[in-house]
DNA sequence: CCTCCTGAATTTGCATACAAACAGTAAAAA
DNA sequence: TTTTTACTGTTTGTATGCAAATTCAGGAGG
């Protein structure tokens, strides 16, 4: 009986739930575009699930803020126009200096070296001007940082908020100054979070998310 | 056509949206406490709606963290542990702080006359010692600072959260000091937000959320 | 007395059926 | 020509039906 934690259990997930993180992956990842209508009978076709999972897919991607529900005139992926995008990413901002500031006290070394990885890794595919594998590192490391805030509730309102902001793509126009700088913030991040300088790491990803949303914005 | 801002139009709600309602309201009322197992049946006859649009309003609530989905089980009002409580808590003291901030810099002073307003009332039901009243003015202030921060996100955000938090009820056991700190604090509060001072109140607001945190948990 | 089985009754998950709302088109009226 | 109306195909909202999963009562075996 060695082994048995390796053995995943035969779970037949609820259509429903399927249903949703298909969709929603296809949002996040752009296949989508806002302001596309979601036709149900066509979506049955290609998810191959009936009509009820899909409307209820529907329902809680509405409530993630992914789409919006137009009654009696179905659903479309919900826009997501500048100035939403600059009023989550200030939530997402307050958010990781108390995700941040937790996990100064509460992350392990092993945490923080997983996070130290994560770091080179991205540092790699910056050395490389390679943007799309840098934003993926850079993405796991922010979602790094909120998890092992060890606060559940936190981690789950940040997730849900990221996914709304990674299909707006605004990483695309990334000037090579801007890019170089976040890059530096990141290294002083981590060596705050390394020290547990809990009102350093605070201003550090405060400061962070604000100067992404000002070159965003410009 | 003085009027026509006053004719409120013939509006047919989606059924789920009213199930939804209804039962959040339940929910947050304690009328269906932590726990209770929610049986399709009884409740498509309580609500007089069919089984599909109680089952999407069950879904919704689930992503929103009232209700708890169990695969082939049904579903049951989500159990609020203090761990969660706790931890729901202090993501809304990040975004009161925040929201406090904004509230300084963009409120007009139409809306914090509104705020002021609600405060007298507030203390009046202080000075009566009931309790309840109290409370729900309290949720009214806190709500529309969050509101007057002007960032949509923020106040949805917030709201989900509170709305999970109401139904801990936690209040009921409050002591008079800590009450009448607690009313100090709202004074307070109210003076930065009246001298447009960001920085005080986000620590006052911060602070407030933590001492209630910190009292709820002796 | 407790544990394990068995089958009926209940309950959920999903698919489908039906009715209402909507969208598009073409003819009739202005 | 423009507007209105009537009609038709499509899409959504809700109810219901069926099969699978779960629960529970009762009895056999230990």
């Amino acid at each position: 009986m060695a082994e048995t934690q390796d053995i995943s259990p035969i779970t037949r997930r609820p259509l429903h739930e399927e249903a949703t993180d298909r969709l929603r992956d296809l949002i996040v990842q752009g296949r989508l575009a806002a302001g596309t209508r979601l036709n149900e009978r066509l979506l049955t076709a290609q998810l191959g699930v009936s009509r009820t999972p899909l409307r209820e897919a529907f329902k809680v991607l509405a409530t993630e803020g992914m789409v919006e529900l137009l009654p009696n005139r179905g659903a479309i992926v919900a826009p997501m126009d500048p100035v939403r995008l600059g009023e989550t990413l200030a939530v997402m901002g307050a958010l990781e200096a108390l995700a941040g500031a937790l996990a100064c006290a509460q992350a392990t070394e092993a945490q923080l070296n997983e996070i130290r990885a994560l770091h080179y890794e991205m540092l790699a595919y910056h050395a490389r001007g390679d943007l799309a594998g840098y934003f993926k590192f850079n993405q796991a490391i922010h979602l790094k940082i909120v998890k092992y805030s060890g606060n559940t509730v936190l981690f789950n309102t940040y997730r849900q908020l990221n996914g709304n902001v990674r299909r707006a793509r605004y990483m695309a126009n990334l000037s090579k100054e801007r890019w170089d700088a976040a890059v530096r913030e990141h290294g002083e991040i981590l060596a705050a979070l390394g020290a547990r300088d809990v009102e350093k790491i605070r201003v550090l990803l405060s400061d962070h998310l604000a100067n992404k949303v000002a070159s965003l914005l410009s």
